[in-house]
DNA sequence: CCAATTGATAACTTATTGCATATCACAATA
DNA sequence: TATTGTGATATGCAATAAGTTATCAATTGG
């Protein structure tokens, strides 16, 4: 693994966590063993591309190519909006809805 | 695949492209053959993330995880400087500072 | 103290990537 | 017409992702 993809999926498990949700009680809910959430979380594995943009939609996240001189502007207004309101993800995810089930 | 990457790897095939490389040229470049690219670039396959981290990096292009709150905002963003500015693609890479073969 | 939850880890199997290499059809052009 | 550049495709092989299942140590709560 020539470029580390640890960011990415860091995020990835910031996502879940602020969403209270385990990596058994996340992985149910896409259909992922807990091992595997694991692997990938702590960086252990290179995950393909359709997998990290499954996982990453189901935290309301999605995939983008951004131009380099983009990024600073994208990070602060994401980063921005964060703090100015408890979080951008305050709103309820859809597969959420119905979970009376939040873990085994 | 569950989810396509097509969106993805289009966006490489125009950055590639607007960089006025060849498969093989741009190949070379970042040492993956020509064969590859082309099965990248037409969806034919699900590549590593650190993969497309790498290729994407060589198109001054980064890989983010964007709130879906705010995708239409980045968007926006990009789409707009790119027509005023006749393309965000317009300052040289790095790599291609030093392009005397263009192609094979 | 015991039970339940959490994340990390392991072994095994299967599916797919990714490289190397070669060929092909098509288009542009000298 | 012959040549060259382009992207698409094929085969074989090694490396690794990804699912299945199970176990473990460290919390945390009854």
């Amino acid at each position: 693994m020539k470029h580390s993809i640890q960011p990415l999926t860091d995020a990835l498990k910031s996502a879940r966590e602020k969403k209270g949700l385990s990596q058994r009680a996340f992985g149910r809910a896409i259909g992922v063993p807990q091992s595997r959430l694991s692997k990938i979380e702590s960086g252990a594995v290179d995950l393909r591309t359709s997998n990290l943009v499954e996982i990453a939609r189901t935290l309301d996240l999605e995939v983008m190519l951004v131009p380099r001189q983009f990024v600073p502007a994208v990070n602060s207004l994401v980063k921005q909006t964060a703090e100015t309101n408890g979080g951008y993800e305050a709103q309820r995810p859809l597969y959420q809805l119905n979970e009376e089930d939040d873990d085994a």
